[in-house]
RNA sequence: GGGGGUGCGCCGGAGUUGGAGAGCCGGGCCAGACUGUAAAUCUGGUGUCUACGACUGAGUAGGUUCGAGUCCUACCACCCCCA
């Protein structure tokens, strides 16, 4: 695996560069649509890859782990040859289902103990076991297991909890670097910054997983119900601290508005559930601002859903036939909707790449965000 | 034509042995929420008004009663049976 920094915007820390891998590269800054269970929700690969351009999808270990399970993933041949994706995947570790399942599991040192969400089995989640279960899934790049910590969270808490994800994640490298890959493939292991919303462990955070040869680097443990300027109070600290030379993952974030003030301040990768998962409750992003499609103004608007959007999708269907199509409850509302945002989540990526490129990013940029924050 | 039954919310149910209904459950409709997906989910609203309070309301019109959605009479509508 390789990332050249193409471009650097003089202005602020926004990078413009390619991350190469075994199934292609990835031109940052990128924007990675969720996967979780092995599917963006309501979206085919076909049209993930012709009309959204994506460049790469997540998966979730956990949800995977859990069904179909690790041994039919290795049975297939990997996560690529199972789902028909062949283009670069990236598998979260489950240390965000240590945080969102909260109520199922117990923290220890040796791990977190999961009873699942669907049988209610019990499991034991490892820094080793989610390193092999990561190499059997095969996806490009693997996350480090970690404990995403809640919001607010004490002082004392975060910093016990960094500490232990710091433990873990020297486990995981451990553990990943005496295995090797099992289809023929390299796999990145991307470590994590934890600290909450305290600048002095975010600091030290950072350093720690700088101190890694790794590929990547990523940020978590935000988003998570903070004011907006923690986290990019947070994105900037840990940002001027991880190598300049090596991506930049804010693991969850966000908004459109989110992403582009944080490539600003340095990050190269996002994901976030947001676009797809409002795209399903009618919520679409476009160029000119947010609109729920499910609202009565829009029953009789027969304009596309954006007339300025680059994809087919969004420039075929009327607004009013998608808001027909969410009041008849039909699958197709959804699945053009998550195609739509999608597509508008990889284009503001695309532009904001042009921008740092043609060194105008700034301007773009806050002129960009006034646009897309208003409510249609 | 005769007999029986049923009528309240935008719709469908439930319930009311004469005793506090703007009022139960679904649905629909109108909004809102959603950030490394336990989410095609969740929350709220949905008679009228001069609106933290009032008013009107149980097919329609009367009647009995301290009190009627509930009992009585007539009419109307729908359903069932007979002719």
């Amino acid at each position: 695996m390789k990332f050249d920094l193409e471009s650097t915007d003089i202005y602020c820390s926004a990078r413009a560069g390619t991350l190469h891998t075994a199934h292609g590269k990835i031109e940052t800054p990128i924007f990675m649509p969720v996967g979780t269970i092995g599917t963006v929700k309501g979206v085919h690969q076909h049209e993930l890859q012709n009309d959204i351009h994506a460049q790469i999808i997540l998966g979730n270990t956990y949800h995977l782990y859990l069904r179909p399970g690790t041994e039919i993933l290795k049975q297939a041949g990997g996560l690529h040859k199972f789902n028909g994706w062949d283009k670069p995947i990236l598998t979260d570790s489950g240390g965000y289902q240590v945080f969102s399942l909260a109520h199922r599991r117990k923290i220890k040192e040796e791990g977190a103990t999961f009873s699942s969400h669907i049988d209610g089995s019990k499991h034991l989640f490892t820094p080793e076991n989610v390193m092999d279960i990561q190499r059997k899934i095969g996806a490009d790049i693997i996350m480090a297991f970690d404990e995403c910590t809640p919001y607010p969270c004490e002082y004392n808490y975060a910093k016990r909890s960094m500490e232990m994800t710091h433990r873990w994640l020297k486990r995981c490298w451990n553990r990943f670097t005496e295995t090797a890959p099992l289809y023929g493939y390299e796999q990145a292991l991307f470590p994590i910054v934890q600290g909450s919303v305290f600048k002095d462990l975010r600091k030290s955070s950072a350093e720690e997983i700088a101190s890694y040869e790794s590929y990547g680097n990523a940020i978590g443990g935000l988003s998570v119900g903070e004011p907006h300027e923690d986290m990019y109070e947070m994105t900037d600290i840990v940002c001027n601290i991880l190598p300049k030379d090596k991506p930049r993952y804010l693991m969850g974030v966000g908004t459109p508005e989110n992403l582009l003030e944080c490539i600003a301040l340095g990050i190269d990768m996002f994901d976030c559930v947001m676009p797809t998962r409002n795209a399903r409750h009618g919520l679409i992003y476009t160029r000119e601002g947010i609109i729920n499609i499910k609202n009565a103004k829009w029953k009789d608007d027969f304009s596309v859903l954006d007339p300025n959007a680059t994809n087919a999708t969004s420039l075929f269907y009327t607004k009013a036939y998608v808001r027909h199509l969410f009041q008849a409850k039909e699958l197709l509302g959804p699945q053009i909707t998550s195609i739509h945002n999608l597509a508008f989540y990889i284009w503001l990526m695309e532009e904001a790449r042009r921008h740092i490129k043609s060194g105008d990013f700034l301007t773009w940029k806050n002129t960009m965000v006034k646009k897309i924050v208003r409510r249609l």
